[in-house]
DNA sequence: TCTCATGAAACTTCATATGTTGCATGACTG
DNA sequence: CAGTCATGCAACATATGAAGTTTCATGAGA
């Protein structure tokens, strides 16, 4: 099944713009993301009405960063985008009349809610600040430039 | 995403099958699973292959369970389900040059790691033969009979 | 007024689980 | 041996949702 990298993407362009002076265009980081703009308006688009980022049209406009990097969690990340699906995996039938299938809904029930809780609380410990304190390590290691461009084809 | 239900119905179906006595048809299980007989076959070949049901032709035909389903665990029949994605998300880049997306994908993975063991773990701690007998308990607590069309509209 | 940027809607593409049909194969029955 | 029943397999249809694309409206700044 065609996984789910909205998060992945999403993180990818908060950092990205972290980096950044001014405000970011939905085309430039579409170009480094090696993606259409519109793609990056629609995952940016929770953000938005979360306040976490700012969008601004026009001459100058863009995408700014919002919010204290060091306040936001990747759990906080994922809500704004709505919460997709974590596991791939589902019970055939949510309510099942047959005792069988109830039983078998009940211990892989317990195995998924384990491992989202997992995932959600693993979530919730990363800040976007420990993200970029992370990249700028890496940067440091590799002895880079700190440009978006830098990184990318673009 | 639409989730993957296979191991929940494959599941199913082996426990219907461990309360009848002679072969089930996969024309009878699809009628329990409001589905069609070749679904059936479909989750059914990988558990053939590695010898946990039998199938015969003809008449008199269908599937057996031929194994000891004490020895074996949801993860053996995730593993013969071909061990499908257990996440709905993952990388937008699984090898990235980027710095950036390197910092997302060490700090999500880290978090799928874990998740995908835990569920792996879990799965490999609960036998067949366990949920076999959480389901007779049910149906001790429910006092209903034990044949399969009782559970089913059929 | 012109240009640049986002906002929103509609559409296409793609992957994959699921559902369906048709035919070949093999096993039992009469 | 012919007929029926069942699986095996291939091909095709359907449904869902993420991702990509196109188009037009809107608003901000030069």
């Amino acid at each position: 099944m065609r996984r789910d990298s909205r998060l992945s993407g999403v993180l990818h362009v908060l950092l990205h713009m972290a980096e950044q002076p001014g405000p970011s265009t939905s085309e430039a980081l579409a170009r480094a993301m090696d993606t259409n703009p519109v793609v990056i308006r629609r995952i940016m688009a929770g953000l938005r009405d979360r306040g976490y980022v700012r969008s601004e049209k026009g001459h100058g406009g863009g995408w700014t960063i919002a919010c204290d990097l060091a306040a936001v969690t990747l759990r906080d990340i994922h809500d704004a985008l709505g919460r997709p699906e974590l596991l791939a995996m589902g019970h055939r039938t949510d309510a099942p009349g047959c005792l069988v299938e109830q039983a078998v809904n009940a211990a892989l029930g317990e195995a998924f809610d384990e491992a989202e809780a997992l995932l959600l609380r693993r979530f919730g410990e990363i800040s976007l600040a420990a993200l970029s304190a992370d990249f700028h390590a890496r940067l440091a290691e590799r002895g880079g430039s700190p440009t978006l461009e830098s990184n990318h084809a673009a």
